[in-house]
RNA sequence: GGUCCUGUAGAGCAGUUUGGAGUGCUCGCCACCCUGUCAAGGUGGAGGUCGCGGGUUCAAGUCCCGUCAGGACCGCCA
């Protein structure tokens, strides 16, 4: 080792040689020493192993497999940039290696060999072998096979371990690279990013349960939304948007919801109306998209990811035109029903598919029945309103839309619902002192990458799921 | 909250229809073998409160009742 190099593709950065390589440190196994000059190696990689051919180097890591044959030994070490071979031939540590169980950390040296016969054209020989850590416990199912074979709960029972699995932990790189596209496009749109309490007094926003706790012997409640935050902050920054944990106490049991999950929002002022608001979820939407496909090519390779293409436009349909065209196209009639039902949104994705090429949609429109006080109404429709939802791949993906903005008109909705304007005064406040015409949306991220990874359940993607029957690991 | 399905070894499953000794498969685990593995291969072995409780029966993994747990769909859902 001769010092610093080029990293791996990705910006040319130098590598940090973040610290020594302790092998000779400790008592080692028989082996051939790794340094005829006594000096100590740099922890690399395994993706780098293949740049120092010929060199000495220092892997640390988890053993991914061991494949014990008579005279040699294969080990496998996973580390964060994937695998690499170490080949054993010493009658010693083939002993050891055979002895300690797949997923114990440790550190290798050795020297990195060209060998067409190993994975990847490079592999580790004459190694020195270090332990990490104790011997690890035996995985409820084998890490290192393709496939998972477990069933959902044993995964999220055993999450400590059972996330390492490439296919587990894959889903999780593509929303990292998710919220990075998010935050990377809106960013670019001149929007601020936010934090907001999670702990609120209120729990007076809309019929949805809360979750109650006790704050230093008063009643608190953990946060739906950042919505009334998110709204106040548009009279400091104009854009801002927050990425951050919501809770939902309902009791909602299926596939598609939990009781906490991370809330992709953002809301900005200055719009004419909720179609503005529709321009900025298309390229938030476009900018997660690309991010994943720049930043977790590994994941979408690995899991088969289509990724889809976000047309310049999504298309659009009013709520009241969509029942019409189920009415006139399905064998049911939802006309007169407030909402859509799951079966109606997976129609209605497939007809965008056929229709406008899209796997994205917007149903605009929802009747003013349905949606939270501050909605704003459409001012042509007054039953109806200026909201919207993104329907992708079947799925409710995001809810946004114009809100109301001037205080009259709030104390009016408040008034209209039968609500006392008290426990709003603190958001209220925001609008008394003068608010422009704004809209927001929110996108549910889980869902989001289960959309995308095709997932079946939104536990697939979420990590320590919290629901009605799971509050730990 | 409603309807339905499923609980059998560490994991994933057969076996339940037609009651007859925990009968079996794949993987893992342990031991041994194997000249380069790639989800290695071979031989042998260990591992079970058939979710739990009750009932019917000469006899229950199997039939009945209850209960607990997991899952699916629906309801509900900013």
């Amino acid at each position: 080792m001769t010092g610093p190099r080029r990293g791996p593709a990705g910006g040319g950065a130098k590598v940090r040689w973040h610290r020594e390589c302790k092998v000779p440190a400790r008592p080692r196994l028989p082996g051939t020493p790794g340094r005829s000059d006594g000096g100590v190696s740099m922890r690399i990689l395994s993706s780098q192993v293949a740049e120092h051919v010929g060199e000495t180097v220092c892997v640390a890591g988890w053993l991914h497999r061991v494949r014990a044959l008579k005279s040699v030994t294969f080990a496998v070490v996973r580390d964060r940039a994937g695998l690499v071979q170490v080949v054993a031939a010493d009658a010693e540590l083939v002993k050891r290696l055979g002895e300690l169980p797949e997923e114990t950390v440790v550190e290798v040296e050795g020297t990195a060999t060209a060998n067409p016969q190993a994975p990847g054209g490079v592999e580790i020989t004459s190694p020195v072998l270090r332990e990490l850590s104790d011997p690890a416990l035996t995985p409820p199912f084998d890490i290192y096979r393709p496939v998972v074979t477990a069933a959902l709960p044993t995964v999220l029972d055993n999450a400590a371990v059972t996330l390492r699995h490439p296919r587990l932990r894959a889903p999780f790189e593509i929303s990292a690279a998710s919220v990075s596209g998010f935050r990377g496009a809106l960013e670019g749109l001149g929007f601020t990013e936010i934090h907001t309490p999670k702990v609120v007094s209120s729990a007076t926003e809309s019929g949805a349960n809360v979750f109650k706790l006790d704050w230093f012997g008063r009643n608190a409640y953990l946060a739906q939304s950042p919505q009334f935050y998110k709204q106040t902050m548009v009279g400091v920054f104009e854009r801002v948007f927050e990425v951050g944990p919501v809770f939902r106490a309902e009791p909602h049991d299926t596939a598609r919801h939990l009781a906490q999950y991370t809330s992709l929002d953002a809301e900005l002022g200055f719009v004419t109306d909720h179609r503005d608001v529709m321009a900025v979820v298309r390229d938030a939407v476009a900018g997660m998209v690309a991010a994943i496909a720049e930043r977790a090519p590994a994941a979408v390779e690995l899991l088969k990811v289509e990724l889809p293409e976000v047309p310049a436009e999504i298309p659009s349909i009013h709520f009241a035109d969509a029942q019409e065209l189920l009415a006139r196209e399905t064998d049911e009639d939802p006309r007169g029903e407030p909402d859509l039902a799951p079966a109606h949104e997976r129609w209605l994705c497939d007809w965008a598919v056929r229709e406008h090429g899209s796997q994205f949609l917007f149903v605009t429109g929802y009747p003013m029945a349905k949606r939270p006080f501050y909605t704003h109404p459409d001012p042509e429709r007054p039953e109806f309103s200026n909201s919207f939802d993104l329907l992708f791949r079947g799925l409710e993906l995001v809810t946004g839309g114009q809100r109301l903005h001037r205080h009259s008109d709030y104390l009016a909705a408040l008034a209209a619902r039968g609500e006392s304007p008290e426990p709003y005064a603190g958001y209220l406040a925001a609008f008394a002192h003068g608010m422009p015409p704004h809209g927001g949306f929110a996108l549910g991220l889980e869902r989001f990458v289960a959309r995308m990874t095709g997932a079946d359940n939104i536990r697939w993607t979420t990590l320590f799921p919290r629901d009605l029957h799971r509050l730990t690991p």
